[in-house]
DNA sequence: CCAAAAGTGTTGAAGTTACACCCATGC
DNA sequence: GCATGGGTGTAACTTCAACACTTTTGG
């Protein structure tokens, strides 16, 4: 019988981290390292099997935290995968002999995604990750296990929340500037906004707080601060924004 | 180490299944039998482990297939839920003591839902069920785990669902009327619809065909049959309504 | 003739799209 | 003075919400 602080061999959680640097998106991934010392050239998403007195949720938080040192973030389940042949790449086998008691079992994984402030912490090393970086997402190539695959769930359920409820906002600074917000919905969607138009939604939203300060040191016009105004931004973010079609 | 058929003891699959019967939505549910024989008043999501050598969809459709017969149909993940405690209540734990080799483990599940057509199957007995029935969404009280919680979470994203994509369609008969289809569409968002718009909206996606025929037999004006659009339907399925909000 | 659901159009309000120019700043 | 992104308004169009009466049938 399974101890309570014991992992969970069977069960593990990815996390798709996603920051935004004024321009691209880009993911945390981790690099690891073989028996021999070297690193693997295959970079994975960061996760972690669970152990037997945490539930899900919790466990992503805690591979978020090892990661990034950030606690309680906003943190979006985006699927199961479960595959009996997803962990059977032989890269992936050869790294799971190097971190696993039991490599060769089948594990079901639970795929989260979150949106932070890349410049607001210095990702370090962790338990289960030997190096950490953030790769713009159209840098991305083959990643360990099934995680393009993970990626590319969490992506389209992104956008799906976006057009949904005010998320994103956890990727820029507390204070920004319509211009940043309006490149990372386009960069979340992949598509242009009109900048007007855009502009004149976002505001009739009742979440933004213009603030008297300005930008400055830029080569062009300054460009107002702007805050969230964090009440109106809860209750949007439960209630939605009402854009259904029924 | 565990042969490709085993169960895997940690990771099971629930399904909610829905059914419509031209008024409310309703789901199927089983019941549970005890050591001694007779029935707990208990009901349950139907629901099993997994095998390790089916994915999880497989084994949603597994389960599936073995309570209603059907094969192949549309079924859509709705998360996972894993919390330490949710299999500790004291009628949950002794009737698994009378079905799970390893009743004490601690098991994480992947929740599906899915639509079918009440009308054209017979709901049947299988192996994890000892009586299957319809109950009206409404009615449903306390259910055995975490189902509950389940049910909800599975409703809300049918909710979501419906709003994007032309789901829902599964649950009615080859040949309905727009009325139907506008009860049902009632029954999920739980608001009424009014009636004109319903139809016009509806009716411009493009997916329905209206058929020669007409009811017979019904105390008032009969109305027109109509079929779906299959290749229309599908392609909007894939797509979405465009219903976004930037 | 009564009950019951089918079927049908219009209007005003709100929202969406597309589009072009001047502004403030650093260099 | 030039390059850069900031900031703004309008008109045509589409969509949405609200609303009431006539039709066909069975009984």
């Amino acid at each position: 019988m399974p101890h309570r602080h014991d992992l969970n061999p069977r069960v593990s959680v990815d996390n798709v981290i996603l920051g935004f640097d004024d321009e691209n998106l880009n993911v945390l991934l981790i690099g690891r390292s073989l028996a021999d010392g070297k690193m693997d050239d295959v970079l994975a998403l960061p996760g972690d099997l669970i152990y037997e007195n945490e539930n899900l949720d919790m466990a992503a938080q805690r591979v978020l935290h090892e990661l990034t040192g950030l606690t309680n973030l906003f943190l979006q389940q985006a699927g199961a995968f479960g595959d009996p042949d997803r962990l059977s790449k032989p890269k992936d086998r050869a790294w799971l002999k190097t971190v696993r008691q039991e490599p060769e079992v089948r594990v079901i994984t639970i795929a989260y995604f979150t949106l932070i402030n890349m410049h607001e912490f210095a990702p370090q090393p962790a338990s289960f990750a030997q190096s950490v970086q953030w790769v713009p997402i159209q840098d991305i190539g083959d990643l360990a296990f099934d995680h393009n695959q993970i990626l590319k769930t969490c992506l389209s359920r992104l956008q799906e929340t976006i057009a949904i409820k005010p998320v994103g906002f956890n990727l820029l600074p507390t204070k920004f500037t319509l211009g940043q917000l309006h490149k990372l919905y386009e960069a979340i969607l992949e598509k242009p906004l009109d900048k007007r138009n855009f502009r004149r939604k976002i505001q009739k939203l009742g979440i933004l707080t213009h603030l008297d300060e300005k930008q400055a040191g830029v080569p062009h016009k300054p460009s107002r601060f702007y805050k969230f105004n964090e009440i109106k931004y809860r209750e949007l973010a439960e209630t939605g924004f009402d854009n259904f079609g029924f």
